[in-house]
DNA sequence: AAGTGGTCTAGACCACCAC
DNA sequence: TGGTGGTCTAGACCACTTG
């Protein structure tokens, strides 16, 4: 009745070097953010070639155990980052609370006129002035995520002038007395593509996770909204709902 | 002598592949649950290999534009459904709302005991009764979920002998009076291994997303949790918040 | 300069599914 | 039974990173 567990032999070997690849990093013996050996060792040492060896590495990074860096290597993979989107709350803030260190980066601002596709999520109209802001975050080292920031420069004048390399959660809160109130959030699963991947450095097809934000102040304004491309290993979303 | 153009070399043979069957489903010569030529096909048609012809249509899975049913074909996938884990009313109700066909099919009805990672999510002791309902769901005739529930039998008395091939929120609200109150709720992408990987008909290794949640009634009593492992294309998640 | 992953070729055999 | 995808071999050259 129950399924059967691969027997040993019967398993594909791509499979069987992923079990035992899997094992070491189960048992501690490869740490993460640890590099593995080159994939040409790798298949020397499992007696296979380079293809098999990596068919079981793209397995463990699909399952989100490794990682790769591009042209670097392979690496094992860090726990995933509790992420909670429904909450307001500076984001750095609870990085930092589960003893990860984030980084910001802003990579560029552009004012812009809003688009059919931005009006329909922000209720804007076409053509409406709206700053788009680039930003790309790193957790321990490592860029975890790309984010596209609309803000409303209606409600948030002069927004373009601040430093972005930081919390634009309190930026709002100190400048514009602004309370977050998220409406809708959505996500799905899917390859991350070109320009996020070369912004994370990674390659064109990695496993991501998409979330987007709409925010409105406590009037029901538009705000701001948010594109995440996630690294599709980094984060577990929670959602608490009473 | 290569032509270079801004510096950068050509897309790699793949993704030109990749963009050439992309554009085929977008113009929508290529309709939703379409099946594909086969792979020596498109690799001949493509003048390339089988190895590169697959790279292209994995790459084209891993976006969520096709899928694969085991050894039959690539398909053309069709709208991702939107699903909203934060509202308890019946799953079955709004697929149709959607236009959209769910079939339910229990996978089998075990009675077991309280694990301690069962006992760290829901509250129970280790050691206690409880009971596990393994489901396969279908959206328009295919595959895209198994869950794996486990029922509170203190809660739910005789919840074993019941039919299960339908509605489980219409059954805990008609049978036991249950006015669910989400708790919490968590997922992460992630691959299907086995033995999902086999229940949802697909290869070991396709993208998933596990979602679970953890369900109790008005007095906060535990009534049952709830993993799902969904196919990664099949779904958008949204939830709102006020 | 050496080594890495990224891409690609041209074959092969197998398990499984539809006819 | 013929065709499919699933797996695998044994090479190759290229782009990029690192020492």
């Amino acid at each position: 009745m129950q399924e059967r567990e691969c027997g040993e032999s019967a398993a594909p070997l791509y499979l069987r070097v992923r079990d035992q690849l899997a094992s070491k990093i189960e048992e501690g013996s490869l740490a993460p953010n640890t590099r593995l050996p080159s994939e040409r060792i790798l298949a020397e040492e499992y007696g296979t070639t380079r293809v098999t060896a990596r068919l079981a590495l793209a397995q463990l990074e699909r399952e989100g155990r490794l990682f790769r860096s591009n042209r670097r290597g392979w690496f094992v993979s860090p726990p995933r980052l509790i992420y909670k989107p429904a909450h307001d709350y500076s984001f750095s803030d609870y990085v930092t609370a589960q003893g990860r260190v984030l980084e910001t980066e802003t990579l560029d601002v552009t004012p812009m006129e809003t688009s059919p596709w931005l009006a329909a999520k922000t209720g804007l109209s076409v053509g409406d002035p709206i700053v788009l802001l680039r930003r790309r975050r790193q957790i321990d080292g490592r860029p975890v995520l790309v984010e596209n920031i609309y803000l409303n420069p209606e409600r948030l004048p002069n927004i373009a002038t601040y430093d972005f390399n930081r919390s634009l959660w309190k930026l709002l809160r100190e400048k514009y007395d602004v309370e977050l109130r998220q409406k809708r959030i959505e996500m799905y699963p899917t390859a991350l593509v070109e320009p996020q991947a070369s912004d994370i450095g990674v390659t064109v097809g990695t496993a991501g996770l998409y979330v987007t934000r709409c925010s409105r102040d406590a009037e029901g304004r538009f705000v701001e909204l948010d594109e995440e491309f996630w690294l599709h290993d980094a984060l577990s979303i929670q959602v608490d709902v009473d």
